[in-house]
DNA sequence: TCCATATTTAACCATATGGTTAAATATGGA
DNA sequence: TCCATATTTAACCATATGGTTAAATATGGA
């Protein structure tokens, strides 16, 4: 049930499925358009939607005839886990830690 | 000569890839060596290592007939960056974060 | 009921990927 | 000089990947 590292690293090795999934941080979308901004056949599109689900990125539910896409931002914890833990704390160094902890302090006080 | 986010999470996207790398993380080793714990063969291996230093996640010097493999881990710096900018501090909860920069700062003042 | 809309499925294609074995290349050392 | 060791290159193969177009499927709405 849980998708491997090697398909979620894969299914972020493509540009276009990393642009998708920028475009539903803004919200969810139907498949035709996620399509939209692309120079790209739908069925296209959906392979790209499906590899992003079975990766876990995005989950879709269908309601009528619209098939609602939508990110599901804890996808990516294994392999944001996988590159810190890898990284052993040299990848990103302390000050940029810090500087995303003040940032996302600010935004819950901001609430 | 900046590695593409594809060649990143594409490099990243395979099991044995991802050992190799575990593997130089604890010394810098020979081509060979970093065979050794694998059944494959040595022209496979030496086709692995070349996509992780396109990749720019090791780097090779050839000292006489052995081939040194090296980590680079500023290589996966951009692909760290890409998946916390993308998570906006919620891949990692902010505990974790807290977490990592603790067990940093114990680290640092062991040395 | 019947057409339009949203999406997927099927069949296909070219190229990439991950492996193999055999041969080539270069360096080290007796 | 000549063999051993370390590694890459070449040629090949099966399967995966990312795209296409045409047809099928389902739902919505007049």
């Amino acid at each position: 049930m849980h998708a491997t590292l090697d398909e979620l690293f894969s299914a972020l090795s493509d540009n276009t499925r990393r642009k998708i999934l920028i475009m539903l941080l803004e919200d969810d979308m139907a498949v035709t358009d996620v399509a939209d901004p692309f120079d790209m056949s739908l069925p296209a599109i959906s392979k790209h939607l499906n590899i992003l689900s079975n990766a876990g990125l995005i989950t879709q539910e269908k309601r009528g005839r619209v098939n609602w896409c939508k990110l599901e931002p804890d996808g990516l914890r294994d392999a944001s886990v996988w590159m810190l833990g890898f990284g052993q704390f040299d990848i990103l160094d302390i000050e940029s830690l810090e500087k995303l902890i003040e940032a996302h302090i600010d935004l819950t006080q901001a609430n």
